[in-house]
DNA sequence: TTGAAAGCGGTACCAG
DNA sequence: CTGGTACCGCTTTCAA
């Protein structure tokens, strides 16, 4: 690979000017940059990212974390990401935070590494926050909220209760919450948060909760699917089940169509997230934003980068009522769609509507 | 940030002594290796990324180009890269190749900036090659095959052969294929592929084919179901439709619907990738094993950077029988799980049992 | 408008 | 085992 001292050679003229050619500085004749350009181009040459990244303190680059690559609406979310990534100067670095450890160590390094990061679903300790703070690089968070860093979150509260306030107008009273595990690192919080939703919902309706009903396991669509399994064997079933996300919530869907039950008939079933599959399984669910917020958070890092302090904000959550979702003991689904719109949206910023479009 | 120097002059050695520690060099004595790491710690200390990779030349990250992001297909792909990756010491730089020229340019740079490359889907050209050979950074191919380069592919020739079969023996003449259009840049072959093996079957069943009903579109589930659309209300309509993806097949399936055709009574549908979302849709489709050629591309990668020649192989393809596809003018599925199996591997590497093993 | 030279922060060779 | 030092390739003053 040629370097820039043969290309200044080649041009018979000195480094400095080839690196002003090469940024594009407007301090050089025309005549000059010609000769550059001619013989960068007789070189193949192509500046070396490290030296330049070494030599500016820039690397170009920002880097994404995203738990469990595995979920979709993990993947919908990256997808925004990358898209409004394209379109700027910088590259994408994704780091997949699979199992705990495996981020701390990489979240040391970062921040020398990378121009800015942006953190799905999870959230960085104080400790990561000052590193990144001294380094000088910023950070947004995506569905995580938080007080000291620009973030594009939903109310997951709000989600919950959502959900619940749904069965529970249809007429449901025996309702389970089927969840994550809680005892998350680095605070991925949403499954917890639904929940509270949820239990804030039957309490304003005055339902008992009952424990039994409120359970959790690890993510994913057959931990779910077991765990449903013995909650609908047992003879105090649920008559529906709110689960924390589409991707639980048709791990239940299959549990139930195995024990034979009807569904919504003898079961109805409330997702979140509204995935793409979702849309296929008929699945009632509470529907978010998910590409958007992305593509949302990419935007504020890239403004960030740009030197503004951008703020974050909230995006809207609203209910979807497909066919998964009845009176119980009725067989039909939950009729004419009904939609309730419930944005958590802070008040104070009602006024950003423009910014907060729901796109349906 | 502190820097070597810094932990060097704290340590009180020198910072030779210093980069030893770093890279666990065992000429080191504990007593002095204990003061470094010490130093380390009291300086919260984090090498820096680029003066590494300009001094040694290696930037621990390898390249990972994608068309089309959006597809569900790649983004399966994706997910068995980035959980090889995450094992091992490289970093995975993601490069979404939504327009054309985009590439081109990062083409150039990249050999400098990455360790390694996976391209999906995409071929690169020659002239790419030969730079990356030039810098000595390996590529490895997913889902494209290449002579002189490892790839991980499938024979979407015999894919498509295996749809249209399937449907040839269900009683079909009238069989309709809806692919992407084929004047991709940089090579993005397979719906053409399909398209040919689409029409290998037909010639050998002896059925003419006809022109019309050989469709190509933007990719995508609107525009295959607006394709569909005017097909569909045609007189002359096919009774069956083969597309080159499940996304495809799923845009033909709402446009079939819409039309209030009867699936797959009036209308049968074959999909190809076997997608989450056609495990849910109940669409009949090819099955490629879409996370584990990521995967595979990625161990083929790591292979390379080990300094080894690795081979690639070809994965199977097989056809999974669902409920969208069956005699013309019945209206039950294909009934009992009808599974034909054809992975139109390269017979000289039969051998390879263990590395073609088909997880179903 | 241009060139010379001093870093940027490591690695690795060469002495000792 | 350890330290000094010459690069790695580019950017960016500082002078000319």
């Amino acid at each position: 690979m040629a370097t820039i001292a043969e290309v200044a050679k080649r041009a018979g003229v000195g480094v400095a000017t080839v690196s002003r050619v090469l940024n594009a500085s407007p301090a050089v004749r025309d005549q000059t940059r010609q000769r550059v350009l001619d013989a960068i181009a007789d070189l193949d040459y192509a500046p070396n990212a490290a030296a330049r990244a070494l030599s500016t303190g820039r690397t170009e680059s920002v880097g994404v974390v995203a738990p469990f690559f595995t979920r979709p609406s993990v993947m919908e979310r990256l997808r925004g990401v990358s898209h409004v990534l394209a379109g700027s100067r910088y590259q994408l670095v994704l780091f997949d935070v699979e199992r705990p450890g495996q981020d701390s160590r990489s979240f040391r390094d970062l921040p020398g590494a990378l121009d800015g990061l942006l953190s799905i679903s999870l959230c960085p300790t104080d400790e990561d926050l000052e590193r990144f703070e001294a380094a000088g690089t910023p950070i947004v968070l995506v569905d995580h909220p938080h007080e000291r860093v620009p973030a594009v979150h939903t109310d997951d509260v709000a989600g919950g209760r959502l959900a619940t306030e749904h069965l529970l107008e249809l007429g449901h009273r025996r309702i389970a919450f089927v969840g994550d595990l809680e005892h998350n690192y680095h605070g991925f919080t949403s499954s917890a948060m639904r929940r509270v939703g949820y239990q804030e919902a039957l309490a304003a309706a005055g339902v008992d909760p009952d424990p039994a009903l409120t359970c959790r396991t690890a993510h994913g669509r057959e931990p779910a699917a077991a765990l449903a399994g013995e909650l609908l064997a047992s003879p105090s079933r649920p008559t529906a089940v709110f689960a924390a996300s589409d991707t639980q919530a048709v791990g239940v869907l299959e549990a139930a169509r195995e024990l034979g039950l009807q569904i919504p008939g003898d079961l109805s079933i409330v997702g979140y997230d509204d995935i793409e599959l979702a849309r296929y399984a008929g699945l009632t669910t509470v529907a978010q934003p998910l590409e958007e917020s992305g593509a949302r958070g990419a935007e504020l890092l890239l403004a960030a980068l740009d030197g503004t302090t951008p703020i974050g904000h909230q995006l809207p959550v609203r209910l979807v009522a497909r066919s998964t979702t009845s009176a119980p003991g009725r067989s039909r689904g939950a009729g004419a769609r009904q939609q309730h719109q419930a944005d958590g949206r802070d008040r104070r910023r009602q006024a950003r509507q423009d910014g907060n479009r729901v796109r349906s």
